[in-house]
DNA sequence: GCATAGCGTTCCACAATGCGGCATGCTACT
DNA sequence: AGTAGCATGCCGCATTGTGGAACGCTATGC
């Protein structure tokens, strides 16, 4: 059950997406296939609509519009996406700190969807579509709190992945600290995943409360406040209820 | 030149993005092949990321999140996007009227890249994919006025398809129509494509005043009033010009 | 409680399919 | 003119995916 071909025309989309416009030697370079293979691929890709040759160097590939068509299932429609961006505008606004929207991605990690940026002159940076582990950032824990108990012992069975001194890596603990993130209304991670940033996020519920995406504030170390925690955790956890009640009406 | 296990996947591919959550059966009788033909390349998709089980029944498939970080050129870091949404917000607010941000694909058509949507009863609605042909729209028209002499010929030069009365099927006419465009800085579709749907656009051009996208409002026919055209134009126009300015910034 | 229908999944022999080395033709430097 | 690097075209071989058929399961109906 293999398909070669088809694995490696994904793997090549993937890849024109990340270096676009691109030529077909870069890519020969990239994978270390032949030339012919890589050819046959993009004029393949390009013959379905998902690839275009580039308007001003038409040896030059790149995405093709096609791609948008296609997207997951919480973002059909664009009913959660749209109701999610002028409460995230506003969040923004009251905190100048720079606003993610990231959805779950089959248990195995939050993927960012959606972003509004603030202004400082040091902030962080996620691309639309990064992932980041459930575990070890503000928004996994956000909507990990809130699934069911079969499904959070899925995810901390295996081991827990440690990315510095921070990261919760036992899984008494983790169920520990999601108890809290349950009770306060949202989560935080200092300095868990990535070295020098923090979040705070609110998850995102369905009618049924189970988890559909979450929100977070995402800051660099150097004005993370402990003291506003408090204040910033009410902040975020009003925007993802907004978010909730607009997304269900 | 065919691979044609690869153009099968991504049809596949798109199908279920379309019906997801899907199961085995509904696609095999979609596309009328084999069951194990079907179940194969879901399951190699899959293995690909670009494919999950359903959460709640196993059984039916869903877009996965890999998607995400295949877009295209125009969107790569969202820069243009995240330029365009306060001001596509701001006029919508102004004007209570659908907004659209499209991008040219390959001079085959425009495509919905983002959507703010109005609050009216009657609105227009296009799902973000959705393609439409340059000749025959607003925003097609208001992309093709500010490209070359020859790649204008280029799309005048074949048969230029018509959808209604209003179309404009005839080249000359058309690259009159695109001179008008020029000079007021806005386009205005009445009818030409879609029946009972209007819309004005204006382009968002790079630092070399090639077109990237188009903004535009689009209204039904209804609510259509030749009185107001000036300062609707005017508006689309100025919320393009800041989007310009943002996204060079 | 047995029969039936429909589902997703697995198996396997066949041959169609994509593979990749090689050759070509092009453009751009030197 | 010569060379280097590019995209592209060709074609015989064997690897690869194909799809009919069989399996096991669950739900429905008699």
């Amino acid at each position: 059950m293999e398909m070669k071909s088809v694995t490696r025309s994904l793997r090549v989309l993937e890849a024109v997406a990340r270096h676009q416009p691109v030529t077909v030697g870069e890519l020969t370079r990239i994978f270390g296939l032949p030339k012919s293979t890589v050819q046959r691929t993009l004029v393949t890709l390009n013959e379905a609509g998902w690839l275009r040759a580039n308007r001003k160097d038409t040896t030059r590939w790149e995405i093709g519009a096609r791609v948008l068509a296609v997207r997951p299932a919480a973002l059909q429609g664009s009913s959660l996406f749209a109701a999610a961006r002028e409460p995230m505008i506003r969040l923004r606004d009251a905190l100048n700190e720079t606003i993610h929207l990231s959805v779950p991605d089959a248990l195995q990690g939050m993927v960012v969807v959606d972003r509004v940026d603030c202004d400082h002159a040091v902030r962080t940076y996620h691309a639309i579509g990064d992932t980041s582990p459930l575990h070890a950032t503000a928004a996994g824990n956000a909507v990990l709190a809130h699934l069911g108990k079969s499904e959070i012992d899925e995810v901390t069975a295996g081991t827990l992945e440690g990315y510095g001194e921070e990261t919760i890596t036992d899984p008494g603990q983790l169920r520990a600290e999601l108890c809290r993130v349950r009770e306060r209304g949202y989560a935080v991670n200092h300095n868990q995943y990535l070295q020098g940033v923090c979040a705070i996020a609110a998850p995102v519920l369905d009618g049924e409360g189970t988890p559909l995406a979450a929100v977070a504030a995402s800051l660099p170390d150097s004005r993370f406040e402990p003291v506003r925690l408090p204040e910033l955790g009410r902040l975020v956890a009003e925007t993802a209820a907004e978010i909730t009640a607009r997304h269900l009406a």
